[in-house]
DNA sequence: AAACATCCTGACCGAATGGTCAACAGCTGC
DNA sequence: GCAGCTGTTGACCATTCGGTCAGGATGTTT
């Protein structure tokens, strides 16, 4: 005969709380755990234990809900892929190239301060060699950079900014927002901050956006 | 008693070898297979078998001349850590800052280049939050910066660049150049290319030091 | 050739891993 | 009030983890 413990004190679900209160908050809770985890040790190095414990949860209870370490993980992803995607969807040779980079080094920006930990499960991912994502990336993120790099060669030929290489400057834009995120720990160990502040975020936007702007010769609007 | 397997078809140590040479040659394979191994998967993520594996070693042995994962991952930390040191050793006011931002960007781009996986495992490192570096972080590697960014305060105060904020521009510099060794694999993706070039690595170096060297307002030597 | 140090490695260990399952509890619709 | 989903969880499993160790193999020294 199996020997049981004693029963538990509490169930985790509250008291008059109905089934689909109880799905939603656990699978949020369990969602933001896991890109904790997720984010900071890799996919191999995180351990379903850690994630359920930072949960609330028992282990049992998260694969009651994800089915699965790697399910849970490819659902991250592409919750996360769905956040990059909202970023900078339309533009077009008309707009104006000041705004346009202004609006995706700061929209960036905010991405990697929002989601810090989305940011670093994603760097994550890509450290390890992209095995989830090497058809995102070779596919859609591939014609989204391809389709604005035309945008950016379109304002060179009419005079709007140098004629740099259009692919390394999405790049740039993107390690450069995207350190803030994956590198925090070393932003804040080397400048002695506690945390970034909105102001902070809002001085280093500021001081992204001229320099880059300056360095491929964009000028701003009212310069113009 | 034991039942023990069929003895070993062949030592690992080649036949004529002296002993030092066997050392030498398995350290430095264990070294360079670990790094490939933490790079990939970071420290929790890392198991001593797919790194002895990769080593064309026993387990046993990878124990036996590291001590322990712990002492193997700090060992390659610091390894690292020397190779960064030795960037950009010594700068002054009186150099000129054209030369010395082109020498950084492209000393930073060259360590991605030569030691992509040392690269990725400081960035791993630094993901997890820095759990083996947070002294060094806040500490040497803060002095580095302090030290620099002073040089490049004097130089706005006698107009040779503009008054950016030189810690943010540091790390502007970083993560452009750091960004060609931790996402490798997406710039591949992105661009469609197998592996990145000489051409293509002096192609970047060159954007990024003239829209860098622009945007914060250093005029090449020739232009002055 | 004997004595000694270094090198090598399979067997083994306790702990932790992702995952399954059966038993139970609570809300929901009839 | 009762049947049937939905939610909950401890026990359990095979595998892998980092690490230890004994004992054999090889190289070096005398």
């Amino acid at each position: 005969m199996t020997q049981w413990k004693t029963p538990p004190e509490r169930s985790v679900r509250e008291k008059g709380e109905t089934n689909g209160m109880t799905r939603e908050r656990n699978e949020r809770e369990i969602l933001a755990a896991a890109e904790r985890v997720f984010a900071r040790h890799g996919y191999r190095g995180a351990s379903l234990q850690d994630i359920a414990e930072q949960a609330g949860l028992p282990k049992s209870n998260v694969l009651y809900y994800m089915g699965s370490k790697r399910g849970l993980y490819v659902r991250l992803l592409e919750r996360m892929m769905e956040r990059w995607n909202a970023l900078l969807d339309d533009i077009s040779v008309e707009d104006d190239p000041a705004e346009v980079l202004e609006a995706f080094i700061r929209s960036k920006m905010q991405l990697s301060r929002r989601h810090p930990e989305g940011s670093r499960l994603f760097a994550a991912e890509i450290l390890g060699g992209a095995p989830f994502l090497q058809e995102y990336l070779s596919g859609g993120l591939r014609d989204w950079v391809q389709a604005r790099a035309r945008v950016f060669e379109q304002w060179a030929e009419r005079g709007l900014m140098d004629p740099v290489d259009p692919v390394w400057l999405i790049f740039l834009i993107w390690s450069a927002t995207q350190h803030y995120a994956d590198f925090e720990t070393q932003v804040l160990g080397i400048t002695g901050k506690e945390e970034l502040s909105d102001a902070d975020v809002e001085q280093i936007t500021a001081f992204l956006t001229r320099v880059i702007l300056k360095g491929c010769g964009v000028r701003p609007r009212e310069a113009r």
